[in-house]
DNA sequence: ACCTGAACACCGTTCAAGT
DNA sequence: ACCTGAACACCGTTCAAGT
């Protein structure tokens, strides 16, 4: 007979979760779980009576250590952010394009926390690191500063919108009938062709005559392309040597 | 005595509204209600039974008429949208320019009705039809067709997300102190400033050598510059004769 | 087909009471 | 300071029952 036989019920009824040990209620230990809960489900799934059911108490409890439910996904968002590379490249423009990429790519791998982004200036060091360094190599390659400044608002924007829509989408085509979302989207998206197709040539010759050019592209390309006209833009607002 | 007089208290009980007679629950009206509510308090104060409330009965009743609420938010957007005024413009560039203001400007006469584009496509006949013309326009003008066609939709992402972020900063500064909003701002912003000037300006030269452009312009004059670096970047994308 | 009341399974936040 | 149970004032949607 081992010690653990031993343990009375009283005791085991204490700590039966899968967590193991009962996790103290920490802020640290509450950011996670929420950070878990969008990981996994998105963050309209995160309510503060599940974040509470982790650490076997009610709501209440979290109100010790976060404002509110709001503050709470501010946390999450910021320790995501924290985790941001830093942006690297030869040129202002590779610098741009590659961070731009990156930054997506971080966003989209927490469903939904892209929406988090929206009405807030970022609080994480990391980012305020990796802005120093793409206005300095913006302003090195000749940028003028107005619009190398104005180009930080402009891309964070772009990128929290395209990611948003991109889980938005993807949302659609996971519908709760089982099939699998590749094929809901294939038909959404003939769908969409169809109805675009379908629109009367004569009142319509340009969109009707330009179909392809209208649905190519897959959701990166859309991006890219997005990002690329950005970057031109920009250059063109360099001053001639 | 009139026969006003003489409505029996039932019948007076029936008809107890400030909208005067009871509205009978018609889908026009149930979604014109909706709108209503996020012209004076936003999307997410809709609610199924705020609708149905001011048609004195329970939400239940809203779903022989919508699917369910996603459904009825999607209709006042189309219902919106169909309103929107259609491009114009001597050059390509001075439609796409005017066009992106127009909608920016639709959009934030209701709220955050903007969030509601995301992850949609348009089903109005008043945007297709701006499409049309706006596609026309640009590949007249020399754009490739592939670049117009995508800078709908990087357009559109761009506006929505412009809005939505605007509307956000507008609800912070609107906190519940009673406070007048722009007073709230002004701190704000000037919190920013000071938080962005003290950093430290041996790790963060650039930043701190440009607060004033980081600092400088509006909402209106960040959002026109976006569309103008967007605009110059296809332009930069047409062939030269 | 349209409407309804009641119920189900949730919410965020507050508050008095504990330690 | 931290934690808790209970309560308050809400949600969207379903369902059986009515007309």
């Amino acid at each position: 007979m081992t010690i653990a036989d031993r343990t009375p019920p009283d005791l085991a009824r204490a700590r039966p979760r899968a967590r193991g040990d009962k996790t103290p209620l920490r802020l640290d230990a509450i950011v996670d779980e929420a950070l878990r809960i969008i990981d996994t489900e998105g963050t309209d799934a995160v309510s503060m009576r599940k974040v509470a059911a982790a650490f076997d108490t009610g709501p209440a409890s979290l109100y010790a250590h976060v404002d509110n439910k709001d503050d709470l996904l501010r946390l999450a968002l910021r320790k995501v952010l924290d985790t941001m590379p830093l942006p690297a490249g030869e040129t202002w423009q590779a610098m741009f394009r590659a961070h731009a990429h990156t930054i997506r790519a971080v966003l989209a791998a927490h469903n939904d926390l892209a929406r988090l982004t929206f009405g807030t200036v970022p609080e994480s060091d990391q980012v305020t690191e990796g802005s120093e360094r793409l206005l300095a190599a913006m302003i090195g390659g000749g940028v003028p500063p107005q619009v190398a400044a104005w180009s930080l608002d402009v891309i964070s924007l772009y990128i929290a919108a395209d990611v948003h829509e991109g889980w938005l989408m993807g949302r659609i085509f996971d519908d709760g009938s089982g099939r699998p979302p590749e094929e809901v989207g294939m038909e959404y998206f003939r769908g969409f062709g169809e109805r675009m197709a379908s629109l009367p040539k004569d009142r319509f010759p340009t969109l009707t005559g330009h179909l392809e050019e209208l649905m190519g592209g897959d959701g990166d390309q859309r991006f890219s392309f997005g990002i690329d006209m950005f970057i031109a833009g920009m250059a063109a607002q360099i001053p001639p040597t």
